[in-house]
DNA sequence: AAAAAACTCAACCGCCCGTAA
DNA sequence: CTTACGGGCGGTTGAGTTTTT
């Protein structure tokens, strides 16, 4: 025999939009009866509609347990951190946030933290920093955010919010930038894309920028407040969902360490070593050790905000070298 | 003011899987 | 053991809405 044929295929059950009445009609028979056998439902409801689709009314939008409206930080956040595990295991993450459908959280990502992690410069399925460098053609916006910040009064309650996201994203998009800059060599496929774009010149415009002049800044790099991926939080969170570890062997996202995409580029010169090191320092550590948990770049960035004192001394041994700095790549 | 482009999200489709027959 | 069925899942669509030009 051919294909199975579709459920509602057979001539005259409705499709599309529900009307109030419709939806009336599946609340009742549901309070009073329970959905039953979904396939006998319609039916017995008086719905002209096929049972999947009444299924898929009752589940993604009549049950009375949905929460609706804006997705909160938090749930953000975790949204993030399970489907770096997990993938596109909708259902699988919505059943980690309470009154939450697999299909919000789905459309939720593809619409905008896709998007939001793009612009970041973070690949939405590996959640690792992007190796192509398109993004950074963006990088005037980031320094424009990071001029922002230097010229606005922290302190200043009504843009608090402005500072904090402002601040995060400049973070978060400097930090990826020096990690790629730094893991980039002659010998790298990214060498190509790198001279594309000039980024040469962005690069020392980038750290005169950033590195040089602003003690604000530098505050901001090392104020944890305004992070938005708490580290412990992230972690006890994660390690709240009680997913197993093998879960995240077994991913198919779950990078192996050999894959890194950011390898610790040959230090062709002395000078290279120091961002050589941040870019240990940020995206290596943990992976020795947990492979499975800690590839995230939040996770990375997370342990790098964690340790004041050794981010501290990273950014003002990056300063003090700055003005001198040979990078391993050339124009 | 109007047209076009971009976005949103409810709903659909086809496939998969567990299980009852 | 095989198969048919129902429920569930992830990918995709497209009408309605908002934003941009």
């Amino acid at each position: 025999m051919m294909g199975r044929s579709p459920c509602c295929d057979v001539s005259g059950l409705k499709k599309g939009p529900w009307t109030p009445e419709e939806d009336e009609k599946l609340m009742d028979y549901i309070q009073k009866h329970g959905h039953g056998s979904w396939r006998a439902l319609p039916k017995l409801a008086g719905l002209n509609r096929c049972g999947k689709s009444c299924r898929l009314r009752w589940t993604n939008y009549l049950r009375p347990d949905i929460k609706r409206g804006k997705f909160s930080e938090d749930e953000e956040r975790t949204i993030i951190q399970l489907h770096s595990v997990l993938g596109n295991k909708w259902s699988a993450i919505s059943t980690h946030l309470p009154g939450r459908t697999d299909n919000e959280i789905k459309n939720f990502w593809n619409t905008h933290l896709r998007k939001k992690l793009l612009q970041m410069g973070i690949d939405p399925i590996t959640h690792r920093p992007r190796t192509d460098l398109t993004f950074l053609s963006d990088l005037p916006h980031l320094l424009a955010a990071a001029n922002l910040l230097n010229q606005m009064n922290p302190l200043d309650s009504s843009l608090g919010l402005q500072v904090d996201a402002a601040d995060q994203l400049a973070k978060i998009k400097v930090l990826n930038l020096l990690q790629l800059i730094s893991s980039s060599s002659s010998e790298t496929p990214n060498m190509e894309a790198v001279n594309l774009l000039g980024l040469n010149r962005l690069r020392d415009y980038a750290l005169n920028e950033f590195v040089q002049s602003n003690t604000q800044f530098q505050r901001l790099l090392n104020n944890p407040h305004g992070l938005a991926a708490n580290p412990t939080q992230m972690q006890s969170s994660f390690l709240d969902f009680g997913i197993p570890q093998s879960t995240s062997f077994n991913s198919s996202y779950a990078t192996p360490t050999t894959a890194n995409p950011c390898p610790a580029s040959v230090s062709a010169s002395p000078e290279s070593t120091i961002v050589n090191q941040m870019d240990s320092k940020i995206i290596h550590p943990n992976e020795i050790s947990a492979p499975s948990s800690s590839s995230t770049t939040f996770d990375a960035l997370g342990d790098f905000n964690l340790d004041d004192e050794t981010s501290d001394f990273y950014w003002r041994e990056l300063i003090n070298q700055s003005s001198s700095l040979s990078w391993p790549i050339t124009s």
